[in-house]
DNA sequence: CAACTTATGAAATAAAATTTCATTGTTTCT
DNA sequence: AGAAACAATGAAATTTTATTTCATAAGTTG
């Protein structure tokens, strides 16, 4: 956990003059992470068996281990923080924005995700007839690039991104079929409507959506990745990276399931690109 | 900087005792950040000035700074290092590796990137007559993507993912035309040679690629996105995800440049979308 | 193989952290 | 109100840890 939080969180079972050591390490951590014990007492006014007290108090070994912890969570802490982009901001500062708010996203998203569904889901995947992927708008290149990945399987895989054909395959599918149904608002009318279909068809649904939408209840599996991210009000953006790093997780865990021997069959879809391409140098 | 890769870098520059601190160092860092300067010697064999040397040789004030460093290096997670999913991983555990390695890719990506370039390419983009994306395999998705996103911004966008689909699109290409080409390995043939026909025909070239590669050489602006992921042997993962954070910053850019009479425009666009979607009970 | 440079550790010193303990301030009970 | 019990605090002593000094050993160069 994060000391800086902790602090926080205990301030008020802190004696008086403990709080003092705790708004002087709060005020500018970063100092105080090259401070010694006897310069962090000056700076709060306090003696220094009352700085070691308070690095006991919150579990810590002593003073140079609770720098140890602070330094740790100021390197954590900062980085991936979501933060928005404003009319002014030059290149630089924009790109550095998106990638950092890609990153957190990752982070949040592989928070909400539960191992275990993942586990039942490439379960399903492995067992599945076929495996067919929906997704509307930016969705749609998630479905779009699952399709790419299983493809490589040799398994029956299909993808729609179209209204139409999404139902009419819905419809069509039965027993032993697996639907994955993607989105990130999970409120997408037709959407809810194929995965409703899907279900009374018999087929396994995982829906790839956020937790308790419309989608999420038709669902047999969900997996939810949680975002924020208000795809109303602005383009899609980390939902579907977050997306996409789950279909990689899927895919993985299926080539994992499927063993060594499977493995070399990919091998030869690869080499079969060899002769498209351009030699390497090195 | 990382101290466990700034230990790595300078290996060979270190006396023979100072590499034996650096190897205990490195085979358990962990173990490291909870030793006294006498515990470290005494684990590696050497005396105790020797290791002070050693920190100091790293830059750092001394043992207690270096440790410092080390933690919060620990802290950052161990991107580069050691991240690949193994034969026996819990679903936990390569869920884990996947979410984790594509941070670190977007992290290297950005590195990679160059904001002036960046920004040309956004002058170049809002300037465009006409905008085309062209992608194969993994980074046909990304050139899927993208068209949806120029799409809103009521552009004229294609986007292609067929060889001679693009080669036509490529030789009718002209002066003020913009040709985004992806690729992360560079080296696929069609893709260099669609390249050089639009840039024969007047159009300008932007690259999405990794640096230093066959298509990097034909284009007019290259933005590379270098990424530690070889697609000759895997499946493509985070190549195609930072691919499409540059895609999200190439977008955001334009908006950004339009002004607020255009983003007005978006709005239309997403209201459009709302009576599609069950509506919100929060 | 001398002259010189660099690397290394033992011991001395310095710095930092922790413990002990006496004092002060605070609460509780009569 | 005032004494007893308790918690909080810091000065000083102690212990632990890190750094410097310096003599010696191990290489290098001419």
């Amino acid at each position: 956990m994060n000391i800086l939080e902790k602090i926080t969180n205990e301030l008020d079972t802190l004696s008086k003059s403990e709080r003092k050591v705790a708004e002087v390490i709060l005020s500018s951590p970063s100092t105080v992470i090259h401070s010694s014990i006897a310069a962090l007492a000056k700076q709060a006014n306090i003696s220094e068996p009352t700085v070691n007290r308070f690095c006991r108090r919150l579990d810590t070994k002593g003073y140079p281990d609770f720098k140890l912890h602070l330094a740790q969570s100021l390197a954590n802490g900062t980085p991936y923080v979501n933060r928005h982009v404003d009319e002014n901001d030059t290149a630089e500062d924009y790109t550095d924005k998106i990638f950092e708010s890609t990153m957190a996203s990752l982070e949040l998203a592989r928070k909400s995700l539960d191992p275990s569904l993942i586990n039942r889901s490439v379960d399903v995947l492995t067992q599945a007839n076929k495996i067919s992927f929906f997704g509307l708008g930016a969705s749609a290149i998630v479905a779009h690039d699952a399709q790419n990945k299983f493809f490589r399987f040799n398994v029956p895989v299909v993808y729609f991104d179209d209204i139409l054909m999404q139902r009419m395959s819905a419809i069509n599918s039965q027993q032993g079929d697996v639907v994955i149904v993607i989105s990130h608002t999970g409120r997408t009318k037709s959407l809810v409507e194929v995965a409703s279909l899907a279900k009374e068809n018999d087929a396994t649904v995982i829906g790839i959506t956020t937790t308790d939408t419309p989608l999420a209840k038709e669902c047999s599996i969900v997996l939810s990745v949680d975002v924020a991210e208000d795809t109303d009000l602005y383009m899609p953006m980390s939902s579907r990276i977050a997306q996409l790093a789950l279909i990689d997780v899927l895919a993985t865990g299926f080539t994992l399931r499927r063993g060594s021997k499977f493995r070399d069959n990919l091998k030869k879809v690869k080499d079969s690109l060899r002769s498209s391409r351009f030699e390497r140098k090195d």
